[in-house]
DNA sequence: TACCCTCAGGAAATCGATTTCCTGTACATG
DNA sequence: CATGTACAGGAAATCGATTTCCTGAGGGTA
């Protein structure tokens, strides 16, 4: 059916072996022997079968990207700024959706291995223990993005969540807020603990009184930005400002501020985090901490290539990269 | 240092042709030998090699999924879902994002052959001619999402682009608004033609003059619909709706009617399309065209496994979805 | 008892590449 | 001239599954 090594090898008179070693350039072949196997693949327009050459080499110049949702504006960001290194590098992505579900992710990385996957970025805040145990076992390259591990046993690629939401909070109190609420993630996230301790270090070194009323932890979207502030808005006692867990939840929580006849800035400075484009288009721009996106992909790539390149000596390395605050219209200073 | 089937069998004291039969129930085996086997294969987490078995099987369990960006809202949500189904199926996502670039195009597609691919979803509003043709050469399953196959040549699920546009020119039209912009696609893609198409016809049918100035033709971003706007509403002649072609160009042009100091709705309506979270996020909530996104991902991917496993006798489908008008803040009745 | 049939299960071929091991030729050197 | 060496290129093993073909045991029937 389907044009072998075997055909291309017999039509130009050769062993299959010699083909390969064309191919490959794995061995000298003597110059007539390389044209006349030339000439015949491109007579029979012959491309190896790469099922079989993963089998025998175990590569399968496949990377898997896992990833908890895909339909978010930042992780679709992430997959295509990486997606685009690997392509350059000749790998293709694997895309592992786990929508959090803790069967697809383990069905997901045995797949990657039987897949002879050549590499795997993992980008989660929070890897479990079956991911860690997983790659302890398995010999296969791996970095993790949005997770700093600090165990060096692994490379990473994170920012320091801890103290960009500690910024962020400074930046509130510089301005003369001082009932600051906190909008953040489910606490079993790493990375929504990181974030909750920098805003709490941020309002002790203000000298500021921590209060458990005003701060929240669930999930990042919309809805939660929502209800956090529907609940808060009505007190007497409510906020001048809110840190956001991302500029989804503060979205969420400038629709709660109008519905309950707050204007924004004016009334209540709301801030986000990531950057993503919706931070941007949205009115009034949200200022927010913005994640070096771009940097964090290309540089999980380049580890993770540079892992694969030299599988033996390679050195575990971690890379925190540096955020940012950008500055737009839904914060304010008080009395300002 | 892998585990193989061959030593499942040593060690459960059959063959491997056994081990084989008892994990694929190809063939039926002694309840005692089966026992067995399972429970080595438990005791050494054996999992079969999908390498080797698609060597074997000359099946990949591997489905490219072609789109022209991940980074969008609209195509990352298509993806989520596609995904999900795939999955579910045992069939694993191969994400081919050629950014609009033909030769990234090409180099996928000659990839996703290499790779023995199983089948391949293709989303594109406007299939190039060298895609056709790779799928008239090779005899490998695909599905054509948001591009109508008129030829009857290929399966595809698509929404009627001419009557949707059409609708949302109708819905402005019956809100008494006369003076309606068209923000448009590039018109090289097939949709943007279509949709241009619907919005002229309902303009005439309604007996309201065509106006080439008020139509623009540009990508389906926030700044181009910021652009236009910028364009469009220092004019007098201002209009007093505009069609768009994506709920992204819609905030773009409402970011700029606000630059303008217009009020939306008050002063001008403005509709987006595809109905995307974000048409729902923002304030005031985007009017907009809802593509069955959920629906269209499904059924691509129903089709597609359809074909797979029937490909002697699959007729090619071509399946219509409906669209539908979501009202919320950003239109309004003239004088209303 | 003899014969046939059924069927569980093993041996070996197969999928399509790569790679190791080996052979035979050509050339250089003592 | 004999021997050692370099090296092109073939035969066969290998990767890890599936599957075909075959064998031998057990049961049913005449």
């Amino acid at each position: 059916m389907n044009i072998t090594i075997r055909d291309v090898a017999m039509r130009a008179n050769v062993s299959p072996a010699t083909v390969s070693r064309v191919l490959n350039q794995s061995k000298p072949v003597s110059k007539a022997v390389r044209e006349k196997v030339m000439r015949v693949v491109e007579e029979l327009n012959f491309n190896p079968n790469s099922v079989a050459r993963s089998l025998a080499m175990k590569e399968s110049k496949l990377i898997g990207v896992v990833i908890p949702n895909i339909d978010s504006v930042f992780l679709s960001k992430f997959v295509n700024i990486i997606e685009e290194e690997f392509f350059k590098h000749n790998y293709t992505t694997l895309l592992c959706n786990t929508r959090r579900a803790d069967d697809v992710e383990k069905d997901y990385l045995r797949l990657l291995k039987d897949k002879y996957v050549d590499g795997v970025v993992l980008m989660t805040s929070h890897p479990k223990p079956h991911q860690i145990e997983f790659f302890e076992q398995e010999d296969i390259p791996v970095v993790f993005a949005g997770h700093t591990d600090k165990s060096k046993q692994f490379s990473s690629v994170n920012i320091d969540n801890y103290q960009a939401m500690y910024d962020a909070t400074l930046y509130l109190l510089e301005n003369g807020h001082r009932r600051i609420a906190f909008f953040g993630g489910p606490l079993i996230y790493r990375q929504a603990m990181e974030r909750l301790s920098g805003y709490k270090q941020a309002l002790a070194d203000y000298g500021v009184k921590y209060e458990e009323s005003l701060v929240f932890a669930n999930d990042y979207d919309i809805e939660h930005g929502y209800e956090n502030g529907m609940g808060l808005f009505q007190r007497a006692d409510r906020p001048t400002a809110i840190c956001c867990v991302s500029d989804m939840v503060a979205i969420g929580a400038i629709k709660a501020a109008e519905a309950n006849g707050l204007r924004v800035p004016e009334d209540i400075s709301i801030m986000g985090f990531d950057d993503t484009r919706l931070a941007r288009a949205y009115r009034p721009g949200i200022t927010t901490i913005r994640q070096p996106i771009h940097e964090l992909s290309v540089q999980a790539a380049e580890m993770l290539l540079k892992q694969i390149k030299q599988k033996e000596v390679y050195v575990k390395e971690t890379r925190i990269l540096s955020h940012e605050i950008i500055v737009r219209g839904s914060c304010m200073a008080v009395n300002g």
